[in-house]
DNA sequence: GCCGTTTTCGGCCCGACTGTTTTCAGTCG
């Protein structure tokens, strides 16, 4: 069972034990708990019949006796307990936004409302005003809600491609506007998150009014409420919520600090307030004993006042950074600045927009000093079947292309298919030939975990495969990853040399944040590469550098942040002309 | 239900907003 399948299991019965009033502790455990095995880089089932799923920060003994039991029955005992006393339906009419778990038992015990027809009907015909403490606004509400649900679902997540460079527009439309002093994006935008659902600004500004009547009035809001000196809050033409919001100077820091988030990371920073007697909030820090309030500027100095260093946006996620930062362990993150060549890029040969002579040129622009030309080995439909004298004469082109240029390198290399039974597509006499050979799964998705793992084995066992490419084949917000033994990869790719992908392309970043942090502790050579397909998406290596930063990587963890000698030192197999 | 450089028991973040209320509970981020 996967844990994503275990994480809505214990978030439902999370729900269910709400809408029975228990402790909301308890409640919160198990939201917790979800939360955490969601995220985990591990599976999750196989740790708790080991017993050692209680290293999950948030598992302890009762919740891994659960998981068991799931695994074991198919659904945990409580959940079937309490599904007879509130019907399943009851979970999803908590998630209308304005309905929590104690409006909606008393939706069902008062009214025998149990499914979100019942509700609306209720609404329609005006009986939830009946009940104390609910009136017209509610119902009103209610009908808003459950047509915006039909629509499209609440409020959805959209990749961070879509919405930064929206975030970015807006913000320099402020900051270029002679009311504002400083605008800077907030939320998960800014910890470059690989969804996102709204845009938060943060300002301060010589006249506020003037600088949210701004906002207000840009052509991408197609929604605007009313500007006032706290802020505005538009909705852009393609329904994006952006919330502006502006504070006096000497609080910036605080507030930003605030909605940069994460929820968890700004909990786990409170609770560590407390302890020091001092009440954090995006107003400022009190101190509990003699109410003293100390507003920041900056948010080196909210940390600071915490007896914290500055902690890296990307890093606000509640896994560990505030244990880390207290021990001064936070690692130094990878910048963009510092990746020195993109090691899979697509052109026409296969199914890129842009020529060979194109791709080169526009890497050279971004100032990298290599480049590596990866066409797929296309034996399963992608653009234009690369046959084995197709790449023999690509080689040659690369390698005549690459004699001509001064103090920049051109790679020849091929991605290839791994078949289902882990062989490749190509010769290994042609493989031996590239000077770089990335291997990745492009069929073939629904096969077991441990047939997908010995197809990746295989190939990392290959004398020619320096890397694998987008391991686990998600795509996010369409496609689930395929079944694959993280574990098993990362150990095989320490043991053969072979390195691992981050690929920055939005829909993908593929190692996950959860993944690439597992094998880059375990100590394997990571990779960031943008799988451009045309010379534009070769700026795609900022979301690789976003997930790299998310997994704590630091530069000396990346293998091409070196230059090309270096990182030709770290490949698996020594080549000639390398 | 979880967890521990102030605790193995007694805690477990903070404030805004909303709708319905005369002081607050519920919900949300």
């Amino acid at each position: 069972m996967r844990n994503a399948e275990i994480a809505d299991a214990l978030s439902e019965l999370a729900t269910l034990y709400e809408l029975d009033g228990a402790n909301r502790f308890r409640v919160l455990a198990y939201r917790d708990a979800a939360r955490v095995i969601r995220d985990s880089p591990l599976p999750v089932a196989e740790l708790a019949r080991e017993g050692t799923a209680t290293r999950l920060q948030g598992v302890g003994e009762t919740l891994q006796q659960k998981i068991v039991a799931l695994l074991d029955e198919g659904e945990i005992p409580s959940t079937t307990k309490l599904k007879r006393k509130y019907p399943a339906t009851l979970v999803e009419v908590t998630r209308i936004p304005g309905v929590g778990a104690k409006t909606t038992r008393r939706l069902f015990e008062e009214l025998g409302i149990a499914t979100l027809d019942d509700l609306r009907d209720a609404a329609d015909e005006q009986r939830i005003r009946t009940l104390k403490g609910l009136g017209a606004k509610v119902e009103e509400n209610v009908l808003a809600q459950l047509d915006r649900l039909g629509d499209k679902g609440p409020g959805p997540r959209r990749l961070i491609s879509e919405v930064l460079p929206i975030a970015e527009q807006l913000a320099a439309t402020l900051r270029a506007h002679p009311a504002s002093e400083r605008v800077e994006i907030a939320g998960s935008a800014r910890r470059g998150t690989e969804t996102c659902k709204d845009i938060d600004l943060i300002a301060t500004a010589k006249k506020p009014v003037e600088l949210a009547a701004a906002l207000a009035e840009h052509p991408l809001a197609a929604e605007a409420g009313n500007p006032g000196d706290a802020g505005a809050r538009i909705t852009t033409h393609n329904g994006i919520p952006v919330d502006l919001r502006i504070v006096e100077p000497g609080a910036f820091g605080n507030l930003l600090q605030h909605f940069t988030g994460s929820a968890d990371h700004n909990v786990q920073l409170r609770e560590l307030a407390l302890k020091k007697g001092l009440s954090v909030s995006e107003h400022g820090i009190t101190n509990t004993e003699t109410g003293k309030v100390t507003k920041c500027k900056t948010e080196a100095q909210v940390y600071r006042r915490l007896g914290l260093p500055y902690v890296e946006p990307e890093l606000r996620e509640g896994t560990g950074e505030i244990s880390a930062a207290r021990e001064g362990e936070l690692p130094e993150l990878v910048e963009l600045v510092d990746v020195r060549g993109d090691m899979h890029c697509h052109t026409t040969l296969s199914d890129g927009l842009n020529s060979l002579e194109e791709m080169v040129a526009a890497a050279r622009a971004r100032r990298y000093s290599y480049l590596a030309i990866t066409d797929h080995s296309a034996s399963h439909g992608f653009g234009n079947d690369v046959t084995p004298d197709a790449l023999r004469r690509r080689i040659e082109d690369v390698h005549a292309l690459d004699r001509k240029l001064r103090g920049f390198k051109v790679v020849a290399g091929s991605e290839v298919n791994i078949h289902p039974n882990g062989s490749l597509d190509y010769a290994d006499d042609l493989l031996a030939e590239l000077d770089w050979v990335i291997a990745s799964v492009h069929t073939s998705f629904r096969i077991s975990a441990k047939r997908m793992t010995d197809r990746f084995i295989a190939a990392m066992d290959h004398p020619s495969v320096d890397c694998i490419g987008h391991l686990t084949g998600r795509q996010i917000l369409t496609r689930e990853p395929y079944d694959v033994e993280v574990e098993r990869i990362v150990e095989k790719a320490l043991e053969t040399g072979t390195m691992l992908e981050i690929n920055g392309n939005p829909r993908r970043r593929d190692l996950s944040e959860h993944h690439a942090r597992l094998a880059a502790e375990a100590g394997v050579r990571i990779v960031l590469n943008t799988d451009a397909h045309r010379v534009e998406t070769l700026a795609n290596m900022r979301f690789g550098v976003m997930t790299a930063r998310r997994a704590w990587l630091s530069a000396d963890q990346i293998a091409n942040t070196g230059s090309w000698r270096s990182f030709s030192r770290l490949r698996k197999r020594v080549r000639s002309g390398g």
